[in-house]
DNA sequence: GGTGTTTTGAGGTACGCAACTCATTTTGAG
DNA sequence: CTCAAAATGAGTTGCGTACCTCAAAACACC
């Protein structure tokens, strides 16, 4: 009836006494400190195994003394996206003060590759962990690396390094993000014909790179009725992105979707608003972006926009933390609990 | 530059100094201890309110000695979600030994309210705090109400008794997930007119009757080129479903979108397929329904399911776990970690 | 003022582990 | 076989809290 999912509790001492050994040298072994036999490491590392022994976190945490301390490396400027990663962080501040775990915010130029190496080439020594929303750069590789040597744990926040030696990356498969929103479009047109436009902030960021590989991809494949124009990089500034939207409206009467891969939200939906307002009757243009903002959240009510492929920034910023001290500790991650879902936000699903 | 989110660690000694009171008394306000001065407790709690204190987890769990037991109680026979629970729960194995915590699944027949309200009842006393994917009914919610006179924390799972005292419930709002799968084949089915199906378990199960109700408030307001067919109900039947909906089918040439709204998924895609290789040529039915597993995932990559409603059943079983824990130790809930999202599950995004 | 009761202080032990010291044993090279 | 180096044992201390005991102080009541 009553199946128990956990065995019962060891401890230390009953390691050492399996065998055959000092709980001295038990320790040496659990904490890689030298002077053991490699025979003898094994025969500890085996009773362990074969106890499946866990450490207790709470004894181990509290024998450790000193807190230990995460730097959370973000882009400057407002930018919606990253602010919920902070408040998200900022909500979890009982939660880190009861673990006596320290989170600290350093802010830099995202966009320059020398300013962020240095920013993290700075955090050596000082942190347990690092999380970085990063650059994908020499550079920025290198700094990470330097990190990683130093025995400080990396996780990449967002936008992946892959190249690095980083341990982790928090953050959704982009490509994936891009075929959703390209499946998300194609089906939403129905059966009309026509063109898509993609507002990109720029090709050369790799989210939003991969992304438009994603989107082409299912494109080309799946919906012949649609033919994608080229991207407009609106460097993700209002502005920029509504004039640019505007000249293409202008110029192509059968635009039937759009796709809006980076931030610039606002000048796209006015663009689209505008047209909308001076072709009543038409068919409405199919709007798919990304992120649920305060902006995104009201045009999906208004209708304007129809889906937004979402990451949960408190989700990744939560699962940053956590792995970050799971690797910390030396636990093993929950990969399926920190693996970030490609999110489709429609209006009767509002988060 | 670098912003702190937590403040320097105190501990109980700093606390008991401030509020000119010794140790003892500051350990008896914590946990609501008797012989305490109204007055006293007073200054305790401002002196902990003060320095915005929080005790060390880690200290407290390994003083506590011993472990805490929480029980799942979950429905017996081959429902593949709840599979998929117990799938998570087992995953987490290592992290809950790693922090002494036991988790016992206790089958009952969650169809029969006397069978699961007994179970209920003989959990008292035995444990910390209770998850139960419950049945609305007053001897239920009864047996839930003495769990939590009795101190024990309790958690509704995937169906809630929103009447009772239970302390959280996790899952989705099904209200919005029926809403969420109207919006979808409303808009999937596009410009084309014609009926709907929906296939349920039973209008008795408090989410199938919330999902119906979501689904038909969206496609009144929303859809009036579709008109939603009378509720079969399969009870979760393979065979059964399969034969209620291939006469549906037969009785009705303009149907063009098809709502299962529980199980038997199985029986529903039979149909489905029937009618598809019957009719070459024809409008495809947009098919939506609950739950990612290896069945839907297969309709899906088929391309016969077009989109599934998911409540990502690792992240309620992680986060039925959290909460209680959480509640067992009186820290603060993460509600927006906890929070179970509706996901849109389509071909691209399938996680 | 004395009585009994309530409140508070002081102190201890235990939890399981990290991190350290120092003495002792084992090992391997010469 | 000798001796230094390496490996191991034995033990200590401290982390911050829970939980307990016992004595002292403060209080209420008559």
């Amino acid at each position: 009836m009553a199946d128990t999912l956990t065995p019962t509790a060891l401890t230390l001492k009953d390691i050492a006494r399996e065998a055959g050994v000092s709980l001295a040298t038990v320790d040496r072994v659990l904490h890689n400190r030298p002077g053991v036999r490699p025979d003898t490491v094994r025969r500890v590392k085996e009773a362990i195994a074969r106890n499946s022994f866990q450490p207790h976190v709470a004894a181990a945490e509290l024998a450790r003394g000193r807190a230990r301390r995460f730097a959370f490396v973000m882009p400057s400027g407002p930018n919606p996206f990253m602010q919920q990663i902070e408040a998200y962080l900022g909500e979890m501040a009982a939660w880190l003060s009861a673990r006596r775990l320290k989170v600290e915010m350093v802010a830099t130029d995202v966009f320059e590759p020398a300013a962020l190496a240095a920013s993290l080439e700075a955090l050596s020594g000082d942190y347990d962990g690092v999380a970085v929303v990063a650059l994908d750069h020499p550079s920025v590789r290198a700094a990470i690396n330097d990190l990683v040597d130093a025995g400080t744990k990396v996780v990449t926040l967002v936008s992946d390094v892959p190249s690095s030696r980083r341990h982790h990356y928090v953050g959704i498969d982009n490509i994936a993000a891009g075929r959703t929103a390209g499946a998300l479009i194609g089906r939403l047109v129905g059966q009309r014909s026509g063109k898509v436009a993609i507002v990109a902030g720029s090709q050369g960021l790799r989210d939003h790179a991969e992304r438009i590989f994603g989107f082409n991809q299912v494109m080309a494949t799946e919906f012949p009725n649609l033919s994608v124009l080229p991207v407009l990089e609106g460097r993700d500034e209002d502005e920029r992105s509504e004039q640019m939207l505007a000249r293409l409206f202008g110029g192509h009467a059968d635009i039937v979707g759009l796709y809006n891969v980076g931030a610039g939200t606002q000048g796209v939906a006015k663009a689209l608003n505008d047209k909308a307002l001076s072709e009543t009757g038409r068919d409405k243009v199919v709007f798919v972006g990304h992120d649920v903002t305060a902006l995104t959240r009201r045009l999906l009510l208004q209708g304007l926009m129809d889906a937004a492929i979402s990451q949960n920034p408190g989700h990744e910023a939560r699962a940053a933390v956590r792995v970050l001290l799971a690797l910390a500790r030396g636990e093993p991650i929950l990969s399926e609990q920190e693996k970030i879902r490609i999110d489709i936000v429609m209006r009767d699903n509002l988060p």
